[in-house]
DNA sequence: TATAAGGTCTGTAGCAACCACAGGCTCAAG
DNA sequence: CTTGAGCCTGTGGTTGCTACAGACCTTATA
């Protein structure tokens, strides 16, 4: 009965640590295929969607949208990988990646000089509300 | 009729660069205050609304969430604006960008050390997909 | 054998923080 | 008088999940 060696649900989120109902979010999605089904109805997976979703998690990790890692994925899954496509879009990443740092990077000037500012006692004027309010 | 020197809604988003139907969720959400109607039901702000939403903006875009920006102006709502409450949730704030900031740090590292190790041509091993597969 | 506990299934609703309609009203100008 | 612009409301979409409810199924124990 089990030497097809299939899991099912929860022992692939353990096994990859991912949340039990995101599995089936990323199967809704199109990130996982529609595993087959147990004749009670359980999803069977084959083990090596373990690696699969292992991937899913990295590239979500390092900020890829859901979008991105379909075509990602849909890349490996043609084999036809072109390295160069993925360069692209992992130097489009990139770019993105460090337009957010720039954002916090300014953010933080922004919120250290208001705290420089600000004498951190009772007064009823706070600096950092004026800077809020003027800048 | 227009000695009151109300502003309607368009003119608030103008003056403030904000989304009109943004307006509208910030009042939903009690940023803003409902503001009185005229006979017709338009909304009519005080002028002074400009400042209020203009500091809602600033904030949201220094990254502070909609919650915090309620609590910070029931601060100064109340008049009871105690410079140290400020500067506390500040400086919390300022922990949360410096996390997401060291997460981007991480994450471009290794984006770069992925893209540094890969070809750019059409070979069908992809590092990039290596690096997310083993990592 | 009964039953209780635990696993799985489905669909749906919720979260932030908006954005974007549809359908209906009013208002000012040509 | 009609046209077009502006305003109103409510609702649904977005992204990436998470968390139920209610119905099955399976397994262990009394």
């Amino acid at each position: 009965m089990t030497h097809h060696t299939g899991i099912l649900r929860a022992q692939l989120a353990r096994l990859t640590g991912c949340n039990l109902e995101t599995i089936r979010y990323y199967e809704k999605v199109g990130l996982l295929p529609d595993p087959p089904r147990s004749a009670n109805g359980y999803r069977v997976y084959p083990p090596d969607l373990v690696q699969r979703l292992q991937f899913i998690m990295r590239a979500r990790d390092l900020g890829f949208a859901v979008e991105e890692i379909r075509s990602l994925l849909s890349l490996t899954d043609a084999g036809q990988q072109t390295c160069a496509e993925v360069m692209a879009r992992t130097q489009d990443h990139l770019a993105d990646v460090r337009r957010k740092m720039a954002d916090l990077q300014r953010i933080e000037a922004t919120l250290m000089a208001s705290l420089a500012q600000c004498s951190g006692d009772t007064a009823p004027d706070c600096p950092i509300l004026d800077a809020l309010n003027c800048a």
